[in-house]
DNA sequence: GTCTATACCTGGATAGAC
DNA sequence: GTCTATCCAGGTATAGAC
């Protein structure tokens, strides 16, 4: 599970300096460390939360001095920040194909689709984003505001296009994207209780294709979608 | 928001002396702080999760000082599992109408719309329960493995009865009780999203009563539930 | 039974050697 | 750039007066 996107790094102004006018772009990742320390802090930061996290067993995790988090990430604040930064990025992919001109059933399948392979393959870029949300979402509310409001309001332009065309029932977008949400992310999110009431210690890619197939077509059906 | 169940009360076996051989059962709430304190709790809690939350601020909410906390509940812990033990209650009522004999688009409605009213009138319930699934649900595994799990299994055998009888599609029941889950705790858990992408400051009344509609009428489809 | 004052400890952050 | 040793704030829990 590499990560890939470091926006909040420390500055070091010392090494931007010594670097003088060279291009920003042309900065890459300065040690391994700050992969690791993140991917750390990712599991760290999705099981215990931000509060319950501590520096020392991210470092751990990591397998750096917990002195060196303090050096690429001032505060635990800023690395919190850094870890949020990419699961939002994860979490704005994926919408491409709902289009005014898509085949709804081939756009909604495909999305949902693609959202419980995010929730299997990224479990915990999940939680930190439901840790986030359940504390009143302090660091991203802006976000939630801005760049997912904007997402949500053109992909429902979509979806009520579809309506008009008689390709899909006259429901509201939005709460059709709040139920997929969360029935697609409580595989996660909630993946104890789901694991105690199948009665099974971990989630087997058999029963979340079960899972995924039976939510597509609860979705499909439900919303009036005929199959092309 | 009262509160009536207060399972995990710090054992004072001085005034238990006193009361001598006095029937268990006479035992009442000895004082009202003691309600407060569990609804300053939940509260606290709800925000800020077990490792978040602190004391003084649960005592600042309940109007004590922080010293009574130690006294009715003699730890952090003990509190917590105090609020827990009451959210759990509530989660298990709401089911009775599911049985056999019943008709599916009534049952299955009416569980929906019963589950969305509880999380319009306990959201802080809601998200106490969230949190402790996201931290791998230490407290409560075994509650979920044995209360619930049994509950499940009951109710999912009368909707494979349903499905025998051609009143429903034949789907897996315990996957559909996952989706109806999340899609109504969504609306306490992700609160600060559902704000954001609807635009709003708070979720009104008239907002989730369409929500509910919608849900009830996706689910009840999706299914492919004769409406009788 | 109730509250004030305090002891003790965990954990974030930093100074300074290498 | 990296790490060891340390400082200090904040928070749980308790002792002891009333």
């Amino acid at each position: 599970m590499p990560v890939t996107a470091f926006s909040v790094l420390a500055e070091t102004t010392e090494e931007a300096d010594a670097e003088r006018e060279a291009p920003r772009r042309k900065e890459h990742i300065r040690n391994a460390a700050v992969a690791d320390i993140l991917a750390a802090a990712e599991a760290v930061f999705a099981r215990a939360g931000f509060a319950g996290a501590t520096m020392a067993e991210i470092a751990d995790g990591a397998g750096v001095p917990k002195a060196n988090l303090h050096y690429y990430f001032r505060t635990k604040a800023s690395l919190y920040q850094a870890v949020l930064d990419n699961t939002l990025t994860l979490w704005l992919s994926e919408t491409d194909g709902i289009t005014m001109d898509a085949d709804p059933a081939t756009a909604l399948g495909d999305y949902i689709r693609a959202k419980m392979r995010l929730t299997a393959t990224h479990p915990d870029a999940s939680r930190v984003f439901a840790n986030e949300m359940l504390h009143g979402a302090p660091q991203i509310g802006d976000y939630l505001r801005n760049e997912l409001k904007a997402l949500v309001d053109e992909k429902s332009k979509a979806i009520e296009h579809w309506a008009k065309q008689g390709k899909i029932d006259p429901i509201d977008p939005r709460h059709l994207f709040f139920t997929i949400w969360a029935a697609t992310q409580t595989y996660a999110d909630f993946q104890p209780q789901v694991c105690a009431v199948l009665g099974k210690s971990k989630i087997s890619r058999a029963e979340l294709d079960r899972a995924t197939d039976q939510l597509v077509t609860l979705v499909l059906k439900g919303c009036g979608v005929k199959i092309a």
